[in-house]
Order: structure tokens, then C-alpha cells, then sequence
DNA sequence: AGTAATATGGAAGTGACTACCATATGACAC
DNA sequence: GTGTCATATGGTAGTCACTTCCATATTACT
């Protein structure tokens, strides 16, 4: 790796955690751009540079932690959806624990800030969209397929979606009482959707 | 309905109007909120008070069509959740396909400008949490449950997730092809998965 | 008609983000 | 090392969404 190289990974690591420090401090609302500009000794046109939004700034955790696991999922060899999306599930929950100050964080601005939840939104429904093509490809290239393929679309785009569920309703379960919960197993539980088993509703008498 | 209420109608109808006529015109990112005054013949600030974000004129109609919906199940005397949710679907589907020009003009703006996506991905989170938490009322306050306190929650928001899923997938698919789908029937059958059908997916061989 | 409540328009300001240009700095051939 | 080129940086000026505030106009009520 060039100096060159180097130097951008560290202006871009001292950028964000400058960032970090000030959101934390004052909120996200409260910190102007030219304020982490000065923390980071940068001028504000090279931050843009870095980040093309202030929100950026708050989500590339969340936007590798996904994709990593989308990469990782795109290097397996063939194997049946349910058990895919069940690894990538695992292990956007690892990069998640393993980094729980992050994840807390991320959601309290999100909480608080209703652009920085605009964009967490549409990181997810990137993410939920390349997940969902990527589950096409698999269904289609590996072999001939029963399924018709107007439909394939259909169900990879509702299975890429209950996936981002799962993640979801397991990270803000997790998020709000990280001691008590087993994100892994309650991930499983869900993703049993998947594989036809239901979700345990009670009936209830009209 | 004195006339005072009359004529917020009729300003907040016209500047909708007349944005939508300047959004399908020159595009929303190259339509300033000044333009959209002037066209409407109020002042800038006026237009602020009727819409509080440039974003918000666009999702007017995904925000009532949505909503309404759920009103419609707070409405409801107690049913099973499948069959609830199942209503609500189709209270949203009745919505759309009611006005098809304007759901594929949202969408059609929601794919061109990011952050229009960004505020419809809100418009849709805040339903789905607000749908979660009838649920969580529908499922405690009625009778005794079988269900531990605790995983009602999880349960619901995972129930709601993923009729929100089936709307935006069911949706999505109708959109490209209004011709050719029956939307009722493919939602109708995307939500047997609430009900224990499981997703088709053919099995892979590695 | 007179008064209170509310709606409107305009002016001034903040701050995110863009476009552009001059300058500085690391990369590479010699 | 030295010169050259590609790229990174800093600063300036500007656009536009959105806020705050105040003076004025319009509706509702007695």
C-alpha cells in the first residue's frame, strides 16, 4: 500500500471518529459540518470528499457491516437460500456484537434524528435490493429451476426481505437489552419463516 | 365545516397540484420550493406550514393510503392477526390500484431522487411500527395469552415487518406490470407465510 | 361593530451541499 | 536528486431547503 493510500485511511478513520465525538457531545442536529471539518483539521470541501453526507458519516458501520456480509454470502459456493440467508444473517449479528457501543450509538442518532433514520432506511433497502438479485442469481444460474421465472423475482425479493426483518427485529431486540438476549438463537427462530414454519400467533375468539 | 377549514382544503389540494404538475415537469431536484409557491400563488412560508418538507408533497398520498389502513384495523373487532393483516393488505392494495398514475409517478420520483426514496422509506418504517404496536394491544388487551410477555413484541414486529413486505414487494411487482397482476392473489398468497406455508424455494445440490 | 383567534406574506438568517480554481503533495521516470 | 504528472487539499462563492420572527390580513364569535 502507497503512503497515499495510507494517509486516506487515516484522515477518513480521523474524520469519523472526530464526528463520532462531537454527536455524541452535542447531538447530531448541534454539530455543523465545518465543526468536524476544524476537529479533523481538514477543510470542509476535502471532508466532502470522504463523506458525500453528514449521515454517511453516521453509517458506514451499519453499510460494511451489511455489505460484508453480502460479500461473503456472493463467495459461497451453491447451497440451499434458507441456509445462505441464514450465514448472512450470522454474520451481520457478529460484526453487530462484536462492536455494540457503534450499534447503540447509530440507533440513538437515528432515534433522535429523523434524516439520519431517512438514510439508515434506504442503506437497508440497498442492501435488501443487491441481497435480493444476488438470491436470483443463484436460483437461475446454478441450474434449471422448476420455478417459473417471473416469479423467481417475487420470492427472492419477499425472502431478501424477511432476512432484513429478521436482522432487524433481532438487532433492536438485542440493542435494547444486549445481557439478556441471544441474538443468534432468536435469529434462528425467525428465519425458521423461511423454511415454512410459521410464526407462533395465538387465535383469538371474535 | 366552517370556511376557514374549507379553504385550508383547497390550498393544501392546490399546492399539491401544482408541485406534482412541477415534479412530472422539469424533475423534483431541478423544482425549487419558491417555484412551487409561486405557481400555487402563496408565499413560501404558507406552503411551509401546509407541508414541512419538499419530500412530504410527494408522499402525501403513500401516507394516507397507508394509514388509513391501519385505522380501518384499529377499527376492527378482534380477529386472528392473519386475517387482520390480510385485511389491511388488501385496504392498501384498494388504495393503490385506485390511483395508479400517482403510485407510479411516487415511484418514478422515489427511483430519480434519493432523498424522496429516503422519506418514503420513513413514510413506511413509522407505519410498520405503528402497525407492530396495535398488534402488541390486539394480542395482550383482549384476552389471556399463551405467549410470554416478552416475545409478543418480537412476534409482532416480525408479523408486521413482513406484511410490509408483502405490501412493497406485491406492490413493486404491479407497478412494472399493472396489466398482468393480480395483486389481492399474489399478496394473498405471499401471506401464507404468516400462517406456517413457508416461501417456495427449490433446494440446491452443492 | 368590535374583538379575539388564526392565517398569511415577507424579510433575514442558518447550514448542508456544489462548483470551481489555485496550490500543495505523493508517485514515477530519468 | 530533479523534473513531470496525477491527484489531494483548501478556500471562495453560490444555491437552496428550511427556520424564526413580525407585521398584516382574514375569519369567527359576541
Amino acid at each position: 500500500m502507497g503512503l497515499r493510500e495510507l494517509k486516506r485511511e487515516r484522515t477518513r478513520q480521523l474524520i469519523s471518529d472526530k464526528a463520532f465525538e462531537l454527536f455524541t457531545d452535542r447531538g447530531f442536529g448541534r454539530t455543523t459540518v465545518e465543526q468536524i471539518a476544524a476537529a479533523a483539521e481538514v477543510g470542509p470541501s476535502t471532508l466532502y470528499r470522504y463523506y458525500p453526507t453528514k449521515e454517511r458519516l453516521v453509517l458506514e458501520f451499519v453499510e460494511t457491516s451489511l455489505f460484508g456480509a453480502l460479500d461473503w454470502l456472493r463467495d459461497q459456493p451453491p447451497m440451499n437460500v434458507p441456509d445462505g440467508l441464514q450465514g448472512v444473517v450470522e454474520r451481520v449479528l457478529d460484526q453487530m456484537e462484536s462492536n455494540p457501543d457503534r450499534v447503540r450509538t447509530v440507533y440513538e442518532l437515528a432515534d433522535q434524528t429523523s434524516s439520519v433514520e431517512a438514510h439508515l432506511a434506504t442503506v437497508i433497502w440497498r442492501w435488501r435490493d443487491e441481497l435480493s438479485t444476488e438470491l436470483v442469481h443463484r436460483l437461475t444460474a446454478d441450474s434449471d429451476q422448476p420455478l417459473a421465472g417471473e416469479s423467481i423475482g417475487f420470492t427472492a425479493a419477499l425472502a431478501a426481505g424477511i432476512t432484513m426483518n429478521v436482522i432487524e427485529v433481532t438487532v433492536q431486540t438485542w440493542v435494547e437489552n444486549p445481557a439478556g438476549t441471544d441474538a443468534k438463537a432468536l435469529a434462528r427462530e425467525a428465519m425458521c419463516l423461511l423454511r415454512g414454519g410459521g410464526i407462533p400467533l395465538p387465535t383469538v375468539e371474535p
